[in-house]
DNA sequence: ACCTGAACACCGTTCAAGT
DNA sequence: ACCTGAACACCGTTCAAGT
C-alpha cells in the first residue's frame, strides 16, 4: 500500500494546490473544524501530507489561501447608487458564509489569518460611505456598525447551519432596515 | 518529584473547582486560545490533568463553566426606559468581552458550547424591545440587528486586543447611532 | 468520592533523505 | 524542484487502578 520516496513518476498525474484548496474545503464543509487536519486532509488527497506544507507553508497558510479563494472574489459592484453597492457587497459576503460556514468559525479563531479579508472589506465599505456623502465622522461610526453587524451575522449564520438547512435567516431584511437608518441620518 | 497515586492526604489543601476556572481563565488571557491545553492549565494548578475532567466533563465542559462565569453576571438592570436598559446590557457584555477576549474567539469556534449565553442575551433583549413597543416584527429585526452588531464588535474586539491596549474603539458612539436609529424608526 | 499514572489514538511540524 | 517516511513534541481522553 505504501507509496515509493521521492518525486512520483510524472505519468501519476501530480495533485495541484488548486485541488489541494478544493478538497480542502470540501473537507471543512462536510466534516466540520474539528476534522479539518493536514492528515485528514493528505489521506483524502492520497497524498503525503508534508506535500502540503511544501505548497501552503503551514496550516495557517493553507486556511489563509483558502479564505482568499472564498472571499478574494467577493466585491463591491461598479455601478449603482453607494447605498445598493453596500448592500450588494454585504450581501455577497453573507452568500460565502452560508456557503462555507466552517471557514468562517476557523477564520474567526485564527488570529494571524482573521486579517487580510476583513481589512479589504472594511475600506470598501469605508469608501463607499464617503461616496455616499457622510462625514468622516459618520463614515467611520457606520462602518463599525455595518462591519461588526455583518461579521456577527456571520458568527450566527455559521453556528446555526450544518442543523439541518441554513433557515432563511432574515439577514437581507436587517441589512435594509440598517440602510434605510442610515439614510435616515444624513 | 512525582506525587504518589490515589486521593492526596487532606492536608494538602486541595485545589478547587472555582480555583481551577479562575486559573483557566487566567491561563486563555495571558497565553492566547492556542496555549490553552488541558495539559498546560493542569501544570499550571500543580494537579494532574484528569482531575479537572472529573469536575468538568471534558474540555468543552471546562469552557462552558468558564462561559457561565464571566457571562452569567452580564444582565439588564431592572430599572430606566427600555432603551437604557438595552444599552446597558449591551456595554455590560461588550465590557467582560474586553476582559477575556480569547475566551470570545475560542466560544466562538466551539458549536457545543455557544448557544447558552448568546440565547440568554437574545431573550433579554427580545423581551425589552417587545417593552419598548416594537411590533412582533419589528422586534425580531431588531434583535438580529442588535445581537449580530454585538458579536461582531466581540470579534473585532479580541482580534485587536492582545497587541498593546485595547483601543477605545468606538463601541460606545455606534450602541448609540444604533439606538438612535431605532427609535426614530418607531 | 476523589484523585492518580499509564496508555491510546491522535495532532502540527522539522528533518534528512530520496528522484 | 518536488515529494517522501520517520521522528519529535505535543494534544484530549479512556481506563484501571489507588486511598
Amino acid at each position: 500500500m505504501k507509496r515509493p520516496r521521492g518525486r512520483p513518476p510524472r505519468s501519476k498525474a501530480a495533485v495541484s494546490p488548486e485541488d489541494m484548496l478544493a478538497t480542502a474545503l470540501d473537507l471543512l464543509d462536510a466534516r466540520g473544524v474539528d476534522a479539518f487536519t493536514m492528515r485528514a486532509l493528505a489521506e483524502r488527497l492520497q497524498i503525503n501530507p508534508m506535500t502540503i506544507y511544501h505548497h501552503f507553508g503551514d496550516r495557517d497558510g493553507l486556511i489563509r489561501a483558502m479564505s482568499e479563494r472564498v472571499y478574494g472574489t467577493v466585491c463591491a459592484p461598479q455601478t449603482g447608487t453607494p447605498r445598493d453597492r453596500i448592500a450588494a457587497l454585504m450581501r455577497a459576503y453573507h452568500a460565502q458564509v452560508l456557503r462555507h460556514p466552517g471557514l468562517t468559525l476557523l477564520l474567526f479563531s485564527r488570529r494571524t489569518v482573521f486579517p487580510e479579508q476583513a481589512r479589504r472589506i472594511t475600506e470598501s465599505i469605508a469608501r463607499l460611505l464617503v461616496e455616499a456623502g457622510l462625514t468622516a465622522q459618520q463614515s467611520r461610526l457606520w462602518v463599525h456598525i455595518l462591519v461588526d453587524f455583518t461579521h456577527g451575522a456571520a458568527v450566527a449564520t455559521a453556528m446555526g447551519a450544518r442543523d439541518g438547512p441554513v433557515p432563511a435567516d432574515g439577514y437581507d431584511d436587517a441589512l435594509d432596515e440598517l440602510l434605510n437608518g442610515l439614510e435616515g441620518r444624513q
